[in-house]
DNA sequence: ATATAATATATGCATAGTTATATATTTAAC
DNA sequence: GTTAAATATATAACTATGCATATATTATAT
């Protein structure tokens, strides 16, 4: 599980909440890994009775009152043990894979329109990967003086590019087959 | 959740038991969405549950009994059913991504160890592909008669090729920034 | 002879992840 | 004036997944 240690990077940067950690996920770890909000909050409850976070309570007039989770130097150096171990290999789940291979048993023409909300999913998220992520990085490399770290997070994005283009493509030829086979037999 | 589903998909090609359906994914579906035999144990019996499946208890002499399931009218009509409904788009989770991001704060010897790591199992995959998958595919067309099937079985290879040929590519783009980094800093 | 791998079916426990819900404030839109 | 959205922190219930373990037989290798 990478949740904790995703966690544990985002505060090495600053101290946050946990609503804080979920919309800097939004930004960035999202696109290769994700956690609902609920699951954050357990989790940093869990990190703080390992000792890896301490917690502040923020009061505040009126407002509600804001826990400001900040690293603890047990939290970074479990960081580093766990940069320095070996990625488990991911294993793989997609849905749409899942109904192509079985794809003889459906309407190609409903294939065909799985396969085309696929490619706009895909072609929208290298727009956007263009558009703000891109731009977005550079942004908090002058911002934060982290352009150290901006090397490091370009290269998950162009990940994300490589990716997103290849789905892209692969939709292109998959429809292809999908659309004759829907006009030899539909 | 695609599990019933895919077990839906195998039986509909013809009967088996719970660890013959676990051979079957590891030779298919295992590329895109993967299962434990305890998960499929699990499973079979919501699915008997619902009416999708029916058993029946194979008695031998000697052996243990192999219990054999078979897709039933409303379970064949559940396949179509999900087959129509648009897929949902995949959560990506990929543990190495996460330590690309916060590679700044990793020895960059330690992270072109896992690089490498990664492009070994890729390009392993990519060999598995051409050498076992696609000769596969074309041994069940030919034995079974499911060319129709067998074009479809084919496009979620072609998928497979075309995310392991991007993986490795990026490990090598990757790893020439990482090293880098490793020489102006390590 | 002995050990290991493959066949075959599970249960129990722990972890992980999702959805629904509850509460309360502030700000912006209509 | 009212509604909706965003900010902020959670809990409960449920679903899904993964790991360890138990049992028993047959085939193969050493």
């Amino acid at each position: 599980m990478s949740l904790p240690h995703a966690l544990l990077g985002l505060l090495s940067y600053r101290p946050a909440t946990g609503y804080e950690l979920k919309a800097a996920f939004e930004q960035s770890i999202h696109f290769f890994w994700n956690a609902t909000l609920p699951q954050i909050y357990r989790t940093l409850n869990q990190m703080r009775e390992r000792g890896w976070v301490a917690v502040t309570v923020e009061h505040q007039e009126g407002r509600p009152s804001r826990k400001v989770y900040r690293v603890t130097e047990a939290g970074r150096e479990e960081l580093r043990r766990w940069l320095a171990a070996p990625p488990e290999i991911p294993q793989p789940r997609d849905p749409l894979l899942v109904k192509v291979f079985f794809g003889r048993q459906a309407d190609p023409a409903v294939l065909a329109a799985h396969l085309k909300m696929w490619r706009a999913h895909y072609a929208g998220l290298l727009r956007r990967y263009e558009e703000e992520i891109a731009p977005l990085i550079h942004h908090y490399a002058v911002l934060t003086g982290a352009r150290e770290d901006a090397r490091y997070w370009s290269l998950t994005l162009e990940f994300g590019r490589r990716f997103a283009r290849m789905a892209v493509d692969w939709c292109d030829a998959a429809l292809a087959v999908v659309m004759q086979e829907g006009k030899a037999h539909g």
